[in-house]
DNA sequence: TTTTGTTGTTTGTTATAACAAACATATTCA
DNA sequence: TGAATATGTTTGTTATAACAAACAACAAAA
């Protein structure tokens, strides 16, 4: 009978935030799109009461902007909060990846050598979407080795923010190919056990891929996916 | 028609977490309270539905722990937790210091100069509520002034998970004391431009409090309020 | 043609009832 | 007396209905 797993039923709001949650992350909601209660109920199966618990979460966190009438949209990022977000990713990522260095584990090393031998045959194999999750795996086993939750719970936040433009990276692989050397540089700072080091070179990793999304916004600072080539001019 | 006023009414949710946020944040809730929905409803005159959305954002905002049954509780600070918080504080708040160094504003730095001389005079007719309310003005007066919202909102985050602690500060005047060179160090700092000055006195003030009331915990880590003089030994 | 007023629909808000799990208390049986 | 069971209470969860504000579409009047 000890094969048997643990019951345990999750309240509904759980799983619909988890769903909504990761649908952002992978950015597969298009910016400005507003997200009803009751049409989120209908694709769930369940009543407005659990979505409306899933949405308040997710507004709390600050991933969906709440629009006039207290809609819930998915938010734009202008060119402003970009940078402004990437300043609080340095101080947070930067900061994280010094305490990992000072706290090197013999274990969480070890699959960052493993991550990054998959994420390089990953680019090479031209699979981005995979490389995305890796390259997500890679940061976060970095920032998890500096020991400190809150630390790590709120650079989860920031990403999550950053979750509806990680999209319009996709179809790109020039960001991939320079933040590469950052990526081998920060383990090989982390490994030595030298926190400056390891600090820059995250600092640089995000400062580069921010600087070349920058580099998609508008006139009005708003970012906009870049247009596949098939597309008329 | 001119003197009218826009009519706006909010909604009772969020009425009902202002007050839960300013309640915690002067920490007028003991640590380990369980804050139950029916019992928040009856005191608020509502019904549960709108403290049900309160409390879920505060969860989601890392203010409330949601214990076993999913109860929401105010959470214990424990000494490992509190040296956390303040790792992540001193890296976002020295940041937003050197920040608002390099973007002086003549109209903040006034308030900053008021307000300090309001702490010192408060300071010494030992009114501490009120003190304690200016000095949170000060320090986000300046982190206002980095003109980074993120950054602010991230920060503002991370003083509301500190709430249920500072009530141990309140009666006690040491540390305000200490405290009071590294305010004007830093509004000096920022007044010269000096922007590592300034990053270096904040977070000299974060750390020195933090160490403070980490001399409070007892021997499981567990911060608790010190025995008023009159207690019996 | 433009503006104004009306109507119907959409949508977030709130209250309420039913439900299930967990806990505390009382009761019963050995 | 002590353990097991039964019962009642508490509490978060979910569904549902009523409500009000906002928006869109259409009709009527200048």
């Amino acid at each position: 009978m000890t094969s048997l797993k643990r019951i345990e039923r999750e309240p509904l709001w759980d799983l619909a935030h988890a769903q909504l949650r990761d649908a952002l992350l992978a950015g597969r909601f298009a910016p400005g799109t507003v997200l009803t209660l009751r049409s989120l109920a209908e694709t769930f199966g369940t009543s407005i009461t659990p979505v409306r618990d899933a949405v308040t979460r997710l507004v709390a966190q600050g991933v969906l902007q709440q629009g006039p009438r207290n809609a819930a949209i998915v938010p734009h990022l202008t060119r402003s909060e970009l940078a402004d977000l990437t300043i609080v990713r340095c101080a947070l990522e930067g900061r994280a990846a010094r305490e990992a260095a000072s706290r090197p584990q013999a274990a969480s090393l070890e699959r960052l050598h493993a991550l990054l031998a998959k994420m390089q045959s990953l680019i090479a194999a031209r699979s981005l979407e995979s490389y995305l999750e890796h390259h997500r795996k890679f940061h976060f086993e970095i920032y998890a080795m500096s020991g400190v939750p809150i630390l790590v719970e709120t650079i989860e936040n920031m990403w999550l923010r950053c979750g509806p433009v990680l999209s319009f990276v996709i179809p790109e692989y020039v960001v991939l190919l320079k933040g590469w050397d950052h990526h081998t540089a920060a383990l090989k700072a982390i490994v030595a056990g030298d926190g400056a080091a390891a600090e820059r070179e995250i600092v640089a990793d995000i400062t580069e891929a921010a600087q070349y999304l920058s580099g998609l916004a508008d006139a009005g600072g708003q970012l906009r996916r870049p247009m596949p080539e098939t597309a008329a001019g």
